[in-house]
RNA sequence: GGGCGCUUAGCUCAGUUGGCUAGAGCAUCUCGUUUACACCGAGAGGGUCGGGGGUUCGAAUCCCUCAGCGCCCACCA
């Protein structure tokens, strides 16, 4: 024997992935004639940790790289890691300050040398955790989405669409964090609800509601709905003298039907500079915008003598003040409002205008089939013509959402680590400025004028991420000659060519809009093909008590690399998948760990009893397929063989596992190998075995793995690079027979349970099939034995048409008319019920002609049943 | 305000275009240590599929409605 007795993954693990690795098993060849399939990973964050969300896509992805391996084809897989920009350089900023210094103060050449020694040092400790997980990809392609190639397709695509008018630099309102000092996109901030005062001040003739009386100093315009009958005496462009914070103002009337008549007194003053709604009603109506509040949340010389204080310690003053004027109507204490918060440090944002480079979405020049569109009208089509296909469908509408709702993409932000804006500006000794835009830096050098100055600002993470599917598949040494157009460069790279556009991509459904919509946008835009066929979006592993994983409550996070250790990899794969539908999320069960490990250790003890029946000695023989066991389970192996195939190819994933697991647990484990103890089929079993390791390999690469390492079978060879085998035809009818003898070992069971009584024999009256599986019968059913008599009496077995009988006494017997009656009863209801769906002439016409025809099988079935039940009760009821 | 999802056994969840007596894992109860496995085997109990209405020969599944839970988006002057 070569299989110990228990399996330990993690005594076999590491060994088996480093196999697999050394071997070059999951690396792609584009030049292979296998059909390509191809995943691009989503790149975690580089300084990161394994978390369950990354074991949950790095199993479903794997699945579907094995998958594709089996079915012969040439699979890539392509990982990488992301430079993650806010949160890396918060972390180093952080520790600056706990240094005692600042970025400022050591400069940007040094904090970027910081930086990278501080990302190298943890860069291994996520790929070394992806490995862990027994992740099938490519590492020799491995990215990440600072490398130089991938720069220079950030630079490219940046100057192509500055060079369309699809990149503009403008002021526009952002969204402002004051404690990183940077602007944030509109979809990582979050809303907190949060209960405040809210203040009614009297402006002139108006009465105004506020929760921030800190922005009002500069606001001169007040704004009503055009159809608002209470203000309907007042003009658009009507002006008047009050009083108001800092000593008296001139105050604009503005009408706009943004204002909703129906909150509060249905009149409010603006702030321009510090709302996205005032800024827009400012745009449309030319109005002047002043900054009140600096970038580090204090306010202006505006403010008077509030100049220089935070909006918290200024806002009580304000009311006081303007209280002491007599201009304080009345403060509601219980007010509900949202206020917005980054995600990421959880400042609150303060909106403020910027100059900023955004993508415009609604300029109609992207090229896409044959047409100019805007980047809005390409996203819907790729949907509306099934360019791309999302699983599961509901996520459909959400991206049509998203889609119609977007609103100009701001790229820029004031953090130093990460893709710098290849803009450059220079100006003349008049004050005249001119900007450059472009791959490379400007070199020319003109008489009066300034040297080229490259833009401070990074640019948002995802817009290197949006290029991931074929910037990554660029061949960085092509990369390096600057003479070639970005369109050659994906022309002549063997990877883009065999891969793009890539075959699915698998993600979680909370990055939809930041990443796989931008993903399209990118793609379609610079490659003019969609960046992938397929999304498969899956959900979000949550606490065991139905709540987020939080760091604010660290004993809701639960961490893979503990539970590997203890359960094995295998075990937390498919405990990760078992039962989980597409899109939707799941709570943390280590129940379900557990039932996995549990499989895992039956698989093994399977191998380990074929192993042993096998015999050490045992030279490949030809198969074949005799007994009814062996045509049954050959039958069953194709059945589910087929089946789960077919699932794996729909991203069925739970739904093949489950058929996998009980095609292993209940037909193969309690029936089969059972079965085989009275007569071994010794090559059926041996190819039973490598089929089953085949099936479970991309769920369980490990066990399986292992298995047929320690084996050797077949020398050197690989699991992982095996292909999938052809089942050979059983017969059906000796399968059929099979069932029957299923029925009888299960009712003889059951009658020795119920009447308490062990060691019985069974008779039979001429049935070929249980004469030649009597020893079979007699050792699933554990009786005393099989045995052929022209007559007899006892209890006969009513779930088979089979004449046989277990030799129980009379006495004995009686004790089993109560199961024999309830049995009746049940099989009456069945009957009644079929024989009313029979005799309704709409079912028989209506309803498709084979499920009329299951019906009458049913019934058929049904009333035999019944006539033996009613037949076995009766001889025990006259005979009491 | 708009949208999405969920509500099925004690618990966690499947149930693919409507069609076997609605399933799984865990838990519970009974029996059992037979040399693959106690991380085991055999057997059992347990659900009027959130409530109500409708469509249909037929509804857990489709439609309407009500209730509860969760999430997202917008707004919050």
């Amino acid at each position: 024997m070569k299989l110990p007795k228990t399996y330990e993954p993690s005594e076999y693990e590491a060994n088996i992935y480093a196999l697999w690795e050394r071997s070059g098993a999951f690396t792609a060849d584009p030049t292979s004639h296998k059909d390509h399939f191809s995943i691009s990973m989503p790149p975690p964050n580089e300084t990161g940790t394994l978390s369950l969300g990354h074991a949950l896509f790095l199993t479903l992805q794997d699945i579907m790289a094995r998958h594709a391996r089996q079915q012969g084809k040439d699979v890539l897989w392509l990982p990488g890691t992301d430079h993650a920009a806010l949160p890396v350089n918060a972390i180093i900023e952080r520790k600056l300050v706990e240094e005692g210094t600042n970025k400022h103060e050591i400069g940007r050449d040094a904090f970027l040398a910081r930086t990278r020694e501080f990302v190298a040092d943890s860069r291994g400790t996520m790929l070394t955790q992806m490995r862990a997980m027994g992740a099938s990809a490519d590492w020799t392609r491995l990215r990440y989405t600072l490398d130089d190639a991938l720069n220079r397709c950030v630079n490219e695509t940046f100057t192509k669409m500055y060079s369309d008018g699809l990149i503009y630099r403008g002021n526009r309102i952002v969204n402002w964090d004051p404690i990183l000092e940077t602007n944030v996109s509109d979809i990582e901030v979050e809303y907190v609800e949060e209960k405040a005062k809210f203040y009614t001040f009297q402006y002139g003739p108006f009465q105004i509601g506020t929760a921030r009386p800190e922005t009002k100093f500069g606001d001169k315009y007040v704004v009503m709905h055009p159809d608002d009958e209470r203000y309907a005496t007042y003009q658009h462009g009507d002006t008047f003298e009050t009083e108001w914070i800092n000593g008296p103002i001139t105050a604009t009337i503005i009408k706009d039907d943004a204002v909703d008549p129906k909150f509060g007194t249905g009149v409010m003053t603006i702030t321009p500079w510090h709302s996205q709604i005032d800024f827009e009603i400012a745009e449309r109506h030319g109005l002047d915008k002043e900054q009140i509040i600096d970038f580090h949340g204090k306010l202006l010389p505006i403010a008077g003598e509030f100049e220089g204080l935070t909006i918290t310690e200024a806002r009580e003053r304000i009311v006081q003040k303007l209280d002491h004027k007599g201009l304080l109507v009345k403060t509601d204490d219980h007010y509900l409002h949202s206020i917005a918060v980054n995600e990421r440090g959880k400042a609150v944002i303060e909106p403020q205008i910027r100059l900023q480079w955004f993508v415009d979405v609604n300029k109609p020049v992207v090229n896409w089939k044959g047409k100019q569109r805007s980047i809005t009208e390409v996203l819907q089509a790729v949907i509306a013509d099934k360019d791309i296909t999302i699983t599961p469908q509901r996520f459909n509408k959400i991206y049509s959402h998203w889609v119609d709702n977007y609103r100009d993409w701001c790229i820029s932000r004031q953090i130093w680590w990460g893709h710098r804006v290849p803009a450059w500006y220079r100006t003349d000794t008049d004050g005249k400025q001119e900007t450059y835009v472009g791959v490379q830096p400007p070199t020319d050098q003109s008489d009066g004028w300034h040297d080229w100055e490259q833009d401070p600002d990074t640019l948002d993470t995802w817009f290197s991420s949006a290029l991931w599917t074929w910037s990554t598949l660029i061949d960085p040494a092509i990369a390096q000659d600057y003479s070639l157009s970005l369109d050659e460069l994906l022309q002549l790279s063997p990877d883009f060519k065999a891969y793009h556009p890539t075959t699915v991509m698998e993600t979680g459904w909370d990055i939809l809009p930041f990443w796989v919509i931008r993903m399209i946008l990118m793609s379609t835009y610079v490659t003019g093909q969609v960046p992938f066929k397929d999304v498969y979006l899956h959900g979000m592993v949550k606490a065991a008590d139905g709540k987020k994983m939080s760091k604010s409550r660290p004993e809701s996070i639960i961490d893979p690399l503990k539970i590997i250790p203890q359960y094995g990899t295998d075990a937390l794969r498919m405990g990760l998948i078992m039962g989980v539908k597409p899109g939707n999320d799941q709570n943390w069960s280590t129940g379900k760990i557990e039932a996995n490990r549990n499989f895992c250790n039956k698989l093994w003890n399977i191998a380990r009893f074929i192993e042993a029946t096998l015999g050490d000695d045992y030279t490949p023989e030809k198969l074949e397929i005799t007994s009814v066991a062996d045509h049954w389970i050959m039958q069953k192996l194709q059945q589910n063989q087929q089946a789960i195939h077919a699932d794996l190819d729909q991203y069925a994933f739970s739904e093949a596992y489950d058929k996998l697991y009980h095609f292993i647990w209940d037909d193969v484990a309690d029936w089969y190998i059972e079965a085989s103890k009275a007569a071994p089929n010794k090559p059926l079993l041996a190819f039973l075995l490598e089929t089953m390791l085949l099936l479970v390999h991309p769920f369980a690469p490990f066990v399986s793995e292992t298995v047929w390492q320690t084996l050797g079978w077949e020398g050197d060879s690989l699991l992982a690079t095996k292909t999938v085998v052809a089942i050979p035809k059983a017969a059906a009818a000796k399968a059929e027979s099979f069932t029957q003898i299923q029925n009888i070992v299960t009712e003889s069971r059951f009658i020795q349970n119920a009447l308490k009584v062990s060691g019985v024999t069974l008779y039979y009256n001429g049935v070929d099939f249980l004469r030649d599986n009597a020893a079979i019968i007699k050792r699933l059913a554990r009786l005393r034995d099989v045995t052929e008599v022209t007559d007899g009496t006892g209890l006969y077995l009513t779930s088979t048409s089979a004449s046989c009988w277990l030799d129980i006494d009379q006495a004995t017997a009686k004790a089993y008319l109560g199961e024999l009656a309830q049995k009746q009863t049940q099989q009456k209801a069945v009957i009644t019920q079929l024989e009313q769906r029979l005799s309704n002439t709409s079912y028989v016409k209506n309803a498709p002609h084979a499920v009329v025809t299951q019906t009458k099988d049913q019934l058929a079935e049904a009333r035999q049943l019944l006539v033996s039940l009613e037949r076995e009760y009766a001889r025990f009821d006259t005979t009491a």
